[in-house]
DNA sequence: CCGATGCGCTTGAGCATTCAACTACGATCA
DNA sequence: TGATCGTAGTTGAATGCTCAAGCGCATCGG
């Protein structure tokens, strides 16, 4: 009976995968893998740059101006302070992008994209949309595309909410420091 | 007209995205993002690796004598040869592998899960698959898993057989160098 | 039996990323 | 005004990966 808590235990007996969910998660670890390895070798070959250096000239390209602030960067990629600061280093080595102090708030950064970078990018798109086409898309009709979608939506937003949720923690503790006072 | 015949041409038009296969691209590349971290962060906190040798060391945990050869292994997990050798030192510097060489092919060597590996894994696995669990199949519905399996089966049999073409493509280039000679 | 070719694996350099400081600026409140 | 705290971003060390080169063993053709 004690089984029937579960999770409430201190040591909860695992719930392994069954057979389908195992065989589930290594259809996705492995079409993952080699999906990934694909659009990173041939982002790599032809333009010197990893994906995550493409989806950063994609999102300053979006942008009004071609430009956000450092931290509105990393928020829309999802990348840390850090990586971000040593990709835009990069980046500006090849001329890509340009670092501009702002004038109101001296400790904002703008990342901007320069016209260099603009037309890379648009040497660069046709290219990779081709390939996730041929890898991704060209193998899947309408009806499996829209599954494909509404699962990664639903798994997308519980995502968003964990962390969200993980963030209020954090605030929380920071917020209420019983623990310690 | 000319359109028509798309990719014959030598610079055929682009077939960019429409916005559902956007939207599908997009929730594809954050879930992944998102996913993947989640994943990499938990294991690299309890257990001080990646997800990747995570992944050899069940590999080698489920074949006989807990041991293959560097390149049945590399072959397995999709890995280079060069990641698995870096891998395959850090794991014997842990403990939680070793290097034996092969008697009669003294070219090859076999990496076996050592004893405190196979405990290891043991100890890492519920955490990890709780991670897997609760960030992905709580979330999916038993249609929707079965959805998203059969998704990434369609997809993962047209990557393999890409890649298969590749290496025919090598192959047959390396067998028939007409252009050489 | 020996030279050429191929196989299995390792090595080292270079790049990307993470983590933990750290700097510099801004806001708040006494 | 100035101490304190929070915000924006950078830096450097450590780690993991890729790519190209290399080394030793096996195999095959003469």
């Amino acid at each position: 009976m004690l089984k029937r808590i579960g999770t409430l235990g201190p040591m909860p007996e695992t719930r392994w995968l069954d057979e389908e969910e195992q065989q589930t998660w290594r259809a996705y670890i492995w079409t993952n893998h080699l999906l990934w390895e694909a659009l990173e070798r041939q982002l790599q070959r032809d333009w010197g740059i990893p994906h995550a250096y493409y989806i950063m000239l994609v999102c300053l390209s979006e942008s009004p101006e071609r430009m956000m602030s450092m931290t509105q960067l990393a928020s829309v990629t999802q990348f840390s302070a850090s990586r971000l600061s040593h990709a835009m280093s990069r980046l500006e080595e090849k001329g890509w992008v340009r670092r501009v102090k702002h004038d109101e708030d001296r400790r904002t950064t703008m990342a901007q994209l320069t016209d260099a970078g603009f037309e890379a990018l648009e040497k660069a798109a046709p290219g990779h949309v081709e390939e996730v086409r041929r890898l991704l898309f060209d193998r899947l009709s309408r009806t499996q595309m829209r599954q494909l979608h509404d699962v990664l939506v639903t798994v997308l937003s519980a995502l968003e909410a964990a962390e969200q949720q993980d963030g209020d923690q954090a605030a929380t503790w920071l917020r209420n420091p019983s623990s310690s006072g």
